[in-house]
DNA sequence: CGAGAACTCGACCGCGCGGTCAACTTACTG
DNA sequence: CAGTAAGTTGACCGCGCGGTCGAGTTCTCG
């Protein structure tokens, strides 16, 4: 519907308009990860101290705050990857990752976003060019891995962005009682990835531009 | 607060009553699988054909009807891991347990359930009763498997409740598009329950009287 | 069959949400 | 320093939700 109004060569923003719209990311990603993605706008206007009105300002919709989010957590993952595609062991560059994004899921939820459930958000186009550049870095980062051995071959980039939400996930009911929990968690995964022993997967995995 | 009102010796039901009671389940059921937790009362009501008010006239308010749905689920899983119990392979049947408590969570979400999270629910006792009963049993399937080799010494049975809940959630987004994907990460995770090899895990296992 | 208890029903209530807008304030520019 | 475009604001709107209730209906049992 929309067209993505990708291409804006947008005037720049007023200096108070850029300290907003600061605060106003800042303080939606803390309510976000507080109260989840039903945190509602009053809440986040309040703690950015700012109007409400101020935030349709910024975003013209909810999901359009969510998706800066989204896309700004995205790049920050694609980043890690590629600087860990530069250092040096395959299998820990890998845990590594997986230790980043489950780190990153735990603060908040945005699991739908890295796949194809998108049906639903505004502007599809920027999240979906965040994640295929990220699923990009993240399959390199497996094959490489799997080149040398620290991993089992049947595994793909895409299969290890949807295993690193796994942790967090599993955790999650008792993430007031045992906030680092998904820690344990994220290394039977990993543990699932080792090559040795390993049982034929029943399911093939998800196409990698489908992700 | 409410005192869970626990010991109701209550008068049999009315036989219209009662259909609409098992209508009003199923419905229920159906419409969380589809819609999630946030499936609307007005839409479970008209799926069973019944009056709105009807549905508080059997659930006095929709955790009260979640918690009905939540108990029927764990009941029915600590009856299939006792019979697994009496199976023979303990590796295998570990495995089936874990299948199918993916299978339930990938139908609804209901791990908040299945652990300590529960501060919100009106009748904790009858959820945190059979919560108990399903991790006892779970754990003596697990126990089992660990004394013949075929799990990690380090696993415990809450482990394995919080771990069979993951797949679901890793599979979700593409869920429309792969409704088996689940089965694969499934896979991955019991992999990562295997003995040989094992990363030492970095966290502590939830007590299980605090699942 | 008739009385009354048990149950059903949907209009209704209050609330909190995402989103709008016209009046106001503020930062930039010449 | 003025003029104006850019940005801010909070009262306001419509909506859909969970939950209530009294009038109406239906089962049950003597």
């Amino acid at each position: 519907m929309t067209p993505p109004e990708s291409s804006g060569p947008r005037r720049p923003l007023r200096a108070d308009a850029a300290r907003n719209r600061e605060l106003l990311l800042a303080a939606a990603a803390a309510e976000f990860a507080e109260r989840g993605v039903d945190a509602s706008i009053a809440d986040i206007a309040r703690r950015a101290k700012v109007g409400k009105g101020t935030v349709f300002n910024h975003f013209p919709s909810k999901d359009h705050l969510l998706t800066a989010i989204a896309v700004a957590r995205l790049d920050q993952l694609t980043e890690s990857a590629e600087s860990l595609l530069a250092g040096s062991d395959p299998g820990t560059a890998l845990l590594d990752f997986l230790t980043l994004g489950a780190e990153q899921q735990q603060q908040l939820d945005l699991s739908a976003m890295f796949a194809g459930g998108t049906a639903d958000i505004q502007d599809p186009a920027g999240v979906d060019q965040a994640r295929e550049r990220m699923v990009r870095a993240v399959d390199a980062l497996v094959t490489r891995a799997r080149e040398q051995g620290a991993v089992r071959p049947d595994i793909t980039g895409a299969d290890v962005v949807l295993l690193m939400c796994a942790p967090a996930y599993a955790a999650g009911p008792l993430r007031q009682a045992y906030p680092e929990l998904w820690r344990r968690y994220l290394m039977v995964v990993f543990d699932g990835l080792r090559p040795e022993g390993a049982h034929p997967l029943p399911h093939p995995p998800p196409p990698l531009g489908h992700l």
